[in-house]
DNA sequence: ATCCAATGGTATTTTTGGAGACCTTTGATG
DNA sequence: CATCAAAGGTCTCCAAAAATACCATTGGAT
């Protein structure tokens, strides 16, 4: 217990980038986020509570999903069965039959309690990447289909009724993703709106905001449309800051 | 081959949600990336290349690591000989011994060949999540620990030599990104500056422009710590500008 | 010179996951 | 009403990964 040994210099002693040397510890984390079982488990769940596959829509058959995920069909359908107990999934077997989504969700947490540090990780995470391509889309130059694409989810979620709002909703942001041609964030919309839906889930939804949300869309889409990203990004950051507020006070939390 | 079935009508027959119904196959693609070693050598090769450990530190003792990566020591232990056999690792035995990053990178790609889409996948990300990082710790209220933090990491920046650049000025930019207080967002700054650095590896190192990086490094932390999100945010995207036509030019594609 | 704690090295067992073959159910079609 | 193709259901075998215990090396401290 004499030597501290806090500053590990680097021994090899030579090039020596003396200041710094933050402990890269903070940086590293998981390479994988829970076993495969688990994995798969929440990459479903995601995609249902995002509303990629709507209720009553159908999975593909299991082995093309299994081979879709990466993951051996054994493992998929041990995942599809929990989803099935939790009352996610309907399964019909023979021809015409398959795994569909069923119609009423299951869950209402309401557990209003949600730890700040994470409220702040969702929140921050979801501004940067929505708003973020929000912009990009708006400077991408976009052909008819796209366009098309892009009225339609906007049409869809104006339409829809409560129960089918969030799905909708989340459905047109991903939409605005795809149009950046990036993949990459495209996943992250779609993890994005994973975790906003979670906490939408615990407060009450109002009538106001769906109205107000509804022409912020409108607003978003033509600006999209236009090519005009200075207000595409500024009105999905209105839009955002929206929901931010209501779940910051609903959740009881400051800054 | 009578029946066309492709608009499988969601055949519960209730709340049916008839337009949309777009395929999720499109969203639908791997919960995990490769087997649990390659995602291990991904994960650590990138905290490399990323410069959270720099060349001669060490990395924590195996045991701790394989904790962390949430990886059983065995699969931790046989990655750490691949990166060893790469060129990218020292052991050494005993007390004061463990793992070293090594002082020379060992790669350095030629294929000027990148996949256009794959460029502007890359591209579209780094810029949504990087300028928004910038914009957010912009509006974030930074405590003193916080502001000696970066003004550190700008300063290691500036003084960099040629071949400690990239990793420094990676480090500047996800310290900016842990400013946001969204784990999730540094995390996308670790990985899209992965990815920069792999094309940026493959294109020449212009002096000119590590001077003009430079300045506008310093512009950046400048309205950072003033508070001022969108002169953050433009600096930002101007300073992620010049690599993206570098790179493009280089890399010969338009888009 | 000796000890000892921190670190890497090795070996063994158990659990998890993947591949593939084969069985069963179902309903549209002829 | 028989057929058959498309879907889920089961089973078996093997590889990958995790868990655990124990061994070997090293260099500072005494």
């Amino acid at each position: 217990m004499t030597c501290e040994a806090e500053d590990q210099v680097d021994s090899l002693g030579e090039r020596s980038v003396a200041e710094g040397l933050v402990d890269p510890r903070s940086l590293i984390h998981p390479v994988r986020a829970g076993n495969t079982l688990e994995a798969t488990f929440e990459g479903l769940l995601r995609l249902i509570k995002v509303g990629a596959v709507l209720p009553g829509q159908r999975l593909p058959p299991e082995r093309e999903l299994a081979d879709s995920l990466q993951v051996s069909r054994s493992t998929l359908r041990s995942v599809l069965g929990d989803l099935q107990r939790h009352g996610y999934l309907e399964v019909r077997r023979g021809r015409y039959g398959g795994t569909f989504v069923i119609d009423s969700a299951p869950e209402k947490q309401t557990d209003v309690t949600v730890d700040p540090r994470q409220l702040q990780d969702i929140l921050a995470y979801r501004t940067v990447v929505e708003s973020g391509a929000a912009r990009l889309a708006a400077e991408a130059d976009l052909q008819a289909p796209q366009r098309r694409g892009l009225r339609r989810a906007l049409d869809a979620a104006s339409a829809a009724a409560p129960e089918d709002y969030r799905h909708l909703d989340s459905r047109l942001h991903i939409v605005i993703g795809e149009l950046t041609g990036s993949r990459r964030l495209v996943d992250c919309v779609v993890e994005s709106r994973a975790l906003v839906n979670d906490l939408l889930d615990r407060i009450p939804l109002l009538a106001s905001n769906l109205e107000h949300s509804n022409h912020q869309h409108q607003e978003l889409v033509a600006a999209i449309l236009d090519g005009d990203p200075e207000t595409a990004e500024s009105v999905a950051r209105a839009h955002l800051d929206g929901t931010e507020t209501l779940l910051r006070s609903f959740l009881n939390l400051s800054a």
